[in-house]
DNA sequence: GTGCTGACACAGG
DNA sequence: ACCTGTGCCAGCA
């Protein structure tokens, strides 16, 4: 079949759809999980695929570096993150505390045995 | 081929 | 916290 999505968009809605439920990741971190399997891809590039296909997965669990979401976006995303529990900054109304929330993707993908990330 | 656009990241202000 | 400018690079006109 000819695939209408690139490589790109495919390995992209792959990844986003195995951020569990309360927890996030950031779109530099979906392109660097997807750069590993495909030698390139760019944060930029996350956000055009999700902007495109973001409805088919959990859209809400990508977040931008610092927690938050595009404003229209943001709305939307809370009452998924009240169902779902995912942390939230208790000053900026919105926002996913990452520090709490992260998941990160390369890291659970490459960990080589033996060696393990640091989690909570 | 050229040029603009964007659900980003980062440094400044 | 907000906005601005710069770098980034696949997709589209």
């Amino acid at each position: 079949m000819h695939p209408e999505r690139t490589e790109l968009t495919e390995l992209v809605l792959d990844v986003v759809d195995q951020v569990p439920p309360g927890r996030a990741t950031t779109y530099a971190l979906v392109a660097e999980a997807v750069r590993a399997r495909t030698g390139h891809g760019h944060a930029r590039h996350v956000g055009a695929v999700m902007a495109t296909y973001g409805a088919e997965v959990p859209w809400w669990r990508v977040v931008r570096a610092d927690g938050t979401l595009p404003r229209p976006l943001r709305e939307r995303a809370m009452a998924h993150y009240r169902e779902e529990g995912t942390p939230l900054s208790p000053f900026v109304p919105g926002r996913v505390e990452l520090r709490h929330a992260l998941w990160d993707a390369p890291t659970c993908w490459e960990a080589p045995a033996g060696v393990r990330p640091a989690d909570a």
